[in-house]
RNA sequence: GGGCGAUUAACUCAGCGGGAGAGUGCUUCCCUUACAAGGAAGAAGUCACAGGUUCAAAUCCUGUAUCGCCCACCA
């Protein structure tokens, strides 16, 4: 048998990856006759390449997969792929940008299909990379959140809902990304402070609309703000009703710099009095704050800002609420002829300079503030009002929540539960529409005849593709904009060519309207007017809406086949908790929507990776550590095991390249054990394995050290607690197996009596096979490849093995037996100090000279005596009796009730053994006053559990024994 | 502002009511026939601080400090 003598992980992966591969062994079907264990997987996006976020997660699954298989489960786990939506749409359209190529010329149908062309390309790269970390998932159930059936799922969903009256269009202050042209939601973007000003500006007071204002800088009240520019959209200035300084003012009226613009001064308890100068501008239409402070005050919205982040040149008013200007005077802003269509930021420099001058900026002072930028491209956002889709959420979190506290989704490690009950109690509605092209487009139809009026269509005659109102605006030159109603009746366009090149925008449409409707395929025809020409809604859905429902559709769903009743509800979600909210908490409600049960019975959270310095990994901060680099270094299995090793529940971890070194020896030394095995199991007797033996207390020792590593792995990993395993099972294998019985073992191994040697070599047999077995779900290359060597007669995957369970090595072991081991242990230890200690060269033997209290005690010592000169390096090993002299020139040590001497005539020098034992005494005369502290306490004695009594003096009095010894020892120095 | 977590050896972290642990690093010695990606030995800690509960606290409770994360707000 050929073992390399290192472990080269390349090939043996190479090769496990094809074998696994060929024999799809992780392909589940139902099976009534097995339990179901079935794990969705977090579908990673298709523009993803393998981060260690990626790694950790999908290994977590990977442990409990493998593991559920070979402890009998019919063992199921689903990858896919999530198409991503805007983040995916800018990948492409930067590729796009590369070619000089624009989306908005390509036009919509165009676009699409290069989407598709590139995700056919490399959209599976992460599966791959999964694939080679050696992710168990059935690959025959590989889904994608915009393949064929998961459409089907996302369109009926939408549909239900929408004819439920769950989804409404309403309008909200969204985040709005000017460069990407979308609404973003909370997930796709980011805060940031920032250094910037905090401006105060005189607005002048008035006592009522009508009053001319004739000496500004008399009667005025101060604002403070950080945007200036939105000034011109003002309709308000608020103050805390409690502020004595303003007290005065409310009710009149305040004059807007340079816009000349009346706006009244009201009372609000959302102004914080001590936060700059107490006086809050209101802009409703450009900050969620004002906006709701509008609502409440019934103040009008005016838009100044455009999608586009620049000054509107036109008119924008939310006419539904009562203005308080005229029509006729406009928003104000109007006048300021200057600032439109310049960029918000140039806007402001210049209504700062122009407010200097006339003397309306009182200070400006220093100021960080938040900004929230684009996750995709970094633009800073705008908070714009904005015609979206929502989805009504209190009714769908109310049912998540009853079911959360019914327990019927647990949470691991639990204090994810109260933090998740919060947010779920303060949801708001879900903004589901996006005004991007690459999604799902929202399956909603509008019947040309019967909604045309309420839908604005913009034409492009020249254009064969229809695209966007707001995008690509340069190439309307010959377009025309108007309601479809219009288009029809008054410029006569036929239905076919509207439907062509028209692209819309909607009003406020719900189910009531006329005309509208929802369907999983474009309608036949009107339900009001039976004919048949519609237009599509032009968003697509936030790509979360279909993620919420990844753990139905991957199984069919809406489809109730055998599959969705086999495996639904899934065992367990596992995933970082950053995503607990968006995409947990969804799943959760639509699961319980649609299919009264919840999508998975637990929930796994683990912690998220970090780097040495306990930064997130990020590129932009160029501290990510690739796991493709670490596999093609250190190994796969070093990779899984560190990961594993640090997972520890509820904490993030943080990781760096010591980790993977120190997982990468640790499968060298699984290798070279296995190795030495297999090595002297080659010349060994053929049936050996059969034949009845005898066991010594080492066998029974290291026999009962593995049932209690099985034990407590198994229940770390049942647990969730994949580093408790791998703990576990490092110190069992190296500190105890490799350290210890190893060495034991080479007595017989190495003997010539050929009984002995095929007895110990079934125990290793054993014990390797175990720890292969225990290893495997964490470490499934190496651990195949040593399985495929010990039975290679028989190859197989080791997946079909039954995990270990610790009754099946229990062997009825008596503890004296296995403490008689420890002491030996403790002895050649004893003996291996003083050798070190005495700079003993490696190479020389000693003569070891014993005294062992009582004689049934020595006895049974006397049976070690080979394991105590080999691994002690001892020449012999002699007993001496309680009677004797202490040998002379020895150097000394006690273990237990067991005296040890190690002659060293010549070598030794008697200060410094002095000494080594004076440092040995005193250390156990703090050790004995502790106990004696305690066992003289009568609390202690009165109230302390019986066996900690019973501990505390056994330790005393086994301290109290070595004391005197060594204190005899001292006295009998030279012999 | 609300919530959560952390603070243990030089570093990275386990332990979480009864003897202070691991890996790395450090010191000394060894290429001994499974493994130098290794072996043997060793030094190294008022378990953040202050109170409390308990016979007993690194461990439970309260408070303080520092750090980190999440949510909300930030004119």
């Amino acid at each position: 048998m050929e073992m390399e003598k290192a472990y080269s992980p390349k090939d043996v992966e190479e090769k496990w990856l094809k074998e696994w591969a060929e024999k799809r062994l992780f392909h589940s079907m139902p099976d009534k006759a097995k339990k179901p264990f079935t794990i969705v997987i977090p579908p990673p996006n298709v523009t993803g390449s393998l981060h260690m976020g990626h790694a950790l997660n999908n290994l977590l699954q990977d442990i409990l997969i493998r593991y559920k298989t070979m402890t009998g489960y019919n063992a199921c786990w689903v990858p896919g792929t999530d198409h991503g939506g805007i983040a995916t749409q800018n990948v492409v359209e930067k590729l796009l940008k590369k070619e000089g190529k624009r989306k908005e010329t390509l036009g919509r149908n165009k676009f699409i299909e290069t989407m598709w062309q590139w995700r056919k390309e490399t959209g599976d790269t992460i599966l791959y990379q999964l694939r080679k970390l050696g992710c168990s998932c059935d690959w025959d159930r590989t889904s994608f959140t915009m393949d064929e059936k998961r459409c089907g799922a996302v369109n009926a969903a939408f549909v239900e809902f929408f004819n439920k009256g769950y989804i409404y269009r309403g309008e909200r202050i969204v985040d709005w990304c000017p460069r990407c042209g979308t609404a973003l939601n909370e997930s796709e973007v980011e805060q940031e402070n920032e250094k910037g000003h905090l401006w105060h500006i005189k607005y002048p007071v008035v006592n009522c609309p009508e009053e001319d204002c004739k000496n500004i800088f008399e009667n005025y009240i101060t604002v403070a703000t950080t945007r200036p520019e939105t000034m011109l959209g003002d309709t308000a200035v608020a103050v805390n009703p409690s502020d004595e300084r303003y007290k005065k003012f409310i009710g009149k009226y305040a004059v807007l710099p340079l816009v000349n613009r009346i706006i009244p001064i009201i009372a609000d308890e959302m102004v914080d009095p001590k936060f700059g100068t107490g006086a809050v501008k209101i802009t409703p239409a450009h900050d969620r704050n004002d906006a709701e402070t509008a609502i409440r005050h019934n103040l009008v919205f005016i838009h100044v800002i455009d999608k586009e982040a620049k000054i509107t040149s036109h008119i924008s008013l939310d006419l539904k609420r009562q203005p308080i200007i005229d029509k006729e005077k406009g928003a104000g802003h109007l006048v300021l002829e200057h600032l439109w269509s310049k960029d918000r930021y140039e806007a402001r420099k210049i209504l700062l300079d122009e407010l200097k001058n006339k003397g309306f900026l009182e200070k400006e002072e220093n100021y960080t503030l938040p900004i929230t930028r684009c996750y995709r491209c970094d633009t800073a956002t705008e908070p714009l009002v904005s015609r979206q889709w929502f989805l009504k959420m209190s009714e769908l979190s109310a049912i998540a929540i009853e079911s959360a506290k019914k327990r019927e989704t647990v949470f691991f490690p639990e204090s994810w539960y109260k933090p998740y009950i919060l947010w779920l109690e303060n949801l708001k509605d879900w903004c589901i529409s996006r005004q991007i092209w690459w999604g799902h487009r929202i399956p909603l139809w509008y019947c040309m005849h019967c909604a045309g009026k309420d839908i604005q269509a913009v034409c492009c005659p020249d254009k064969k593709e229809s695209i966007a109102p707001d995008q690509g605006k340069d190439d309307f030159s010959s377009s025309c904009s108007g309601t479809v109603d219009w288009m029809l009746n008054t410029m006569h366009l036929t239905p076919e060519y509207i439907k062509q090149n028209a692209s819309i925008t909607v009003e406020n449409m719900s189910k009531d309207v006329k005309g509208v409707v929802a369907s999983r395929h474009e309608p036949s025809k009107c339900p009001h007017c039976g004919k048949s020409d519609f237009l599509r809604d032009p968003d697509v859905l936030d790509t979360w809406f279909s993620s919420a429902l990844w753990p139905m559709s991957v199984f069919g769903w809406p489809e109730n086949n055998g599959d969705l009743n086999y495996y639904y509800p899934t065992d367990v979600l596992v995933t970082g908790h950053e995503i607990l909210y968006l995409w947990v908490a969804r799943m959760v409600m639509t699961g319980l929507y649609f299919k009264k049960e919840v999508p998975f019975k637990n929930v796994y959270i683990h912690g998220i990776v970090r780097d040495s310095h306990g930064k997130k990994m990020s590129k932009s901060l160029g501290n990510v550590i690739d796991p493709l680099t670490i596999m093609d270094k250190y190994g796969t299995d070093a990779l899984r095991f560190a990961l594993a090793y640090q997972s520890i529940p509820g904490r993030d971890m943080q990781i760096s390249d010591e980790n993977f070194i120190m997982a990468r020896n640790f499968t060298n030394k699984i290798w070279n054990v296995s190795r030495f095995i297999l090595m002297n199991l080659d010349d060994s007797d053929k049936d050996f394995v059969s034949k009845e033996c005898e066991l010594e207390n080492i066998d029974k020792w290291i026999l009962s050290e593995l049932a209690a590593a099985i034990e407590s792995a198994n229940a770390a990993i049942d647990s969730y607690n994949p580093a408790e395993a791998a703990r576990t099972l490092y110190e069992f294998i190296w500190a105890k197996y490799c350290d210890w019985y190893v060495e034991f073992s080479k007595v017989r191994m190495y003997g010539s009596d050929r009984k002995q040697r095929n007895t110990v070599l079934k125990i290793h047999l054993e014990v390797l096979e175990n720890i292969i077995k225990l290893l495997h779900p964490i470490m499934p290359f190496i651990t195949e490849e040593i399985y495929g060597y010990i039975n290679k007669d028989n190859p197989g995957s080791i997946l079909s093995c039954e995990y270990p369970r610790a009754l099946s090595v229990k062997r009825n072991v008596p503890n004296q037996d296995t403490a008689d081991v420890e002491k030996i242990i403790d002895i050649i230890s004893a003996i291996r100090n003083i050798r070190s200690e005495m700079n003993i060269k490696p190479g020389e033997t000693v003569e070891v000279y014993l005294r062992i209290a009582d004689s049934c005690s020595e006895k049974t010592i006397s049976g070690y005596a080979e394991y105590i000169k080999m691994l002690g390096k001892a020449e012999s090993v002699k007993f001496i009796k309680e009677k004797d002299a202490n040998p002379a020139h020895s150097a000394s040590a006690v273990v237990g009730d067991a005296e040890i001497f190690i002659p060293l005539e010549g070598k030794i020098d008697f200060t410094a053994e002095k000494k080594r034992l004076e440092i040995k005494i005193s250390k156990l005369e703090q050790e004995i006053s502790g106990y004696l502290k305690k066992l003289e306490n009568k609390n202690f004695m009165d109230k302390a559990i019986p066996e900690e009594v019973q501990r505390v003096k056994a330790r005393y009095i086994e301290a109290c024994g070595k004391k005197t010894k060594y204190a005899n020892l001292i006295v009998n120095i030279g012999g």
